[in-house]
DNA sequence: CGATAGATCGGCT
DNA sequence: GCCGATCTATCGC
């Protein structure tokens, strides 16, 4: 089925930005369900846009300054849920969409679509395709439900706006695998390839 | 304490 | 494109 080799503690302890990318072709699973992220976000407490933001600790983002490898999951829009993997310093990654591989029945039960491309195309409907809720919050990434292994073979990443926001506009903090159908938003045209320029944009 | 905005989504116009 | 669902944090009175 899939690559065996699993990400590692270390894997997280680095800043949001560069985990964010190296997560583009990650095999992600809960509990055996779930695929390949395509789609990323990263966040850090230098950016307006952070739960995180002037590291300012409240009941809901606490998790985020516990400590790399943990899952941070919040409630978004009072509805959907928003899975993020925590990373150094206050910084996480979103993940905004996969490319399902495993367990396609659960996650069109549980998603009420047999769509492939709506499965898990933005981050409430792969929450709710991978049944990811409060309860996971605090979770290590390391250990059961959760599975990550490592990607295999070569991506084409790019980069752009991250979606959703009113700060930061301009940082090019979303990253996704070019040209994949399972994104929860096509990337622009001219998008830029990621590894041609700097990734850290204040 | 009330109002409002927000890392969203699905249904409708 | 707009709207409503309704949780969390923040800001204003």
């Amino acid at each position: 089925m899939i690559g065996r080799a699993r990400l590692s503690e270390r894997y997280f302890a680095r800043h949001a930005n560069e985990v964010a990318v190296s997560l583009i072709g990650v095999v992600l699973l809960v509990n055996g369900v779930g695929g390949r992220i395509v789609e990323t976000e990263s966040y850090d407490p230098e950016d307006p846009a952070s739960h995180s933001y002037l590291y300012r600790r409240t009941a809901r983002n606490a998790v985020m300054f516990e400590r790399p490898g943990l899952a941070y999951v919040y409630r978004s829009y009072g509805l959907h849920w928003c899975l993020n993997f925590v990373c150094r310093g206050g910084s996480a990654v979103l993940i905004r969409a996969l490319e399902p591989v495993e367990a396609l029945a659960a996650m069109q039960r549980r998603r009420a679509t047999k769509d492939l491309r709506k499965l898990c195309a933005g981050p409430g409907r792969l929450c709710q395709a991978l049944a990811v809720d409060g309860s996971l919050n605090g979770a290590s990434l390391l250990a059961k439900p959760f599975a990550l292994y490592r990607r295999h073979g070569d991506v084409e990443i790019v980069s752009g706006p991250r979606i959703g926001i009113s700060k930061a506009r301009e940082a090019l903090r979303r990253f996704g695998e070019k040209d994949s159908p399972f994104l929860s938003r096509r990337f622009s045209p001219g998008a830029q390839a990621v590894g041609r320029q700097p990734l850290l944009r204040k």
